[in-house]
DNA sequence: TAGATTGTTAATCGATTAACAATC
DNA sequence: TAGATTGTTAATCGATTAACAATC
């Protein structure tokens, strides 16, 4: 039962994600289908790495055509959870996380800020992007009735553990880990880390190498 | 020639970044020395791995003792290029362009924001966190006079490229690319992408099959 | 039919991990 | 000295790529 749970490549589920959004661009303007080469010329992929990856959804194409855009985007988006809303919270309000509750992308994904919490009384009762600040102090009084099984955690490292514990303790499953540190959590918690600088890093090295 | 200079693997310069945090922040406790095995425990990595990784940048430990932190911060930072500054300009200050406008941490690595543009009138003239916005019409004046070799595009889809190929023809050598889409630039300039929706997917993917 | 494209099985490639001698 | 840790060479593992039959 295990095994084949695992069996999906990392690279595989973030590509998918970039497949993704390019099929919803090609659906806005009309076409119905396309091939496995076409996403590859556009991505800058090989076919046969497109053809592997989409294979995983379980979508069979037809030859000589390709793939049906709305049924591709349609087996992507449910293949990623992406199909029905997911409700999170996003744990401190600093620049990064100021940011990312402006940022309205990720709603593309099925993922919706419900609520933000910091313990900055300036920025308490304000809302931003309609989205509200509440007291990180009534996080255990208010986490439930938010909904919210995801939290984006944009704190600093100092509090992180201690606010992730609370978070588990709440029932939280998921954590969206912006901040540089390890979290300690159950195993049934899934923790990702996010790490801007290191996408930097490669940039950086690419450029020193010219 | 080139072959030595590809052979840094991409997870290794990523790592780097990672402990680079990690023993800045084990330097601020006072402590001097790290061993790999230490380094691997804090982030939930092998120790090998992390020995592996550390040889790239050309630093030897002590048998017994590890690695002197603030040797080893300044191997990597000299290996990422991140002791001398580089400044960047922000190409589209919308949601995402004005969270990252606001996010200082990317000065710890070596990269200073030093002006950013749009063609909004509204912003067009303000500071956001000292970084003066400028007019995107004013691009090719502006540019050279304000040194930076580094553009952060995080601007709509539709002027992707165009903007890109200004760029280019400025002198723009690297592009932290945080659209979707694939831009055209002849080969000497590295185009580095960044899709925070690729993290999310695996996240999703991880909570989907628990 | 001919030709383009899919889907699968096998081969290759590169990163990770293991083994172990060298060192303080 | 004994033991912990490094650095390197070899083995393993997993993702990518190649080959090719099946299909419309």
């Amino acid at each position: 039962m295990k095994e084949n749970i695992k069996k999906i490549p990392e690279p595989t589920v973030r590509r998918l994600s970039r497949y993704l959004s390019l099929l919803k661009r090609c659906e806005m303007t009309g076409r119905e289908s396309i091939s496995a080469t076409n996403i590859a010329n556009r991505l800058e992929l090989e076919s046969i790495q497109v053809r592997k990856d989409i294979s995983f959804t379980g979508i069979v194409g037809k030859p000589r055509v390709g793939y049906l855009i709305p049924d591709l985007i349609a087996a992507i988006e449910e293949f990623l959870g992406w199909n029905n809303n997911t409700n999170a919270v996003l744990i401190g309000v600093g620049s990064l996380g100021g940011a990312l509750l402006g940022y309205s992308g990720f709603q593309k994904n099925g993922l919706e800020i419900v609520g933000a919490f910091d313990n900055k009384s300036e920025i308490i009762g304000t809302s931003i992007q309609d989205i509200p600040v509440f007291d990180i102090e009534d996080l255990e009084m208010m986490l439930k009735g938010l909904g919210a099984t995801i939290a984006i955690l944009t704190l600093p490292v100092e509090v992180a553990q201690e606010i992730t514990d609370r978070l588990v303790g709440l029932g939280i499953k998921g954590i969206w880990n912006f901040t540089p540190v390890k979290l300690k959590v159950p195993s049934d918690v899934i923790v990702q880390r996010e790490d801007l600088s290191a996408g930097l890093a490669v940039l950086s090295i690419k450029l020193g190498n010219k």
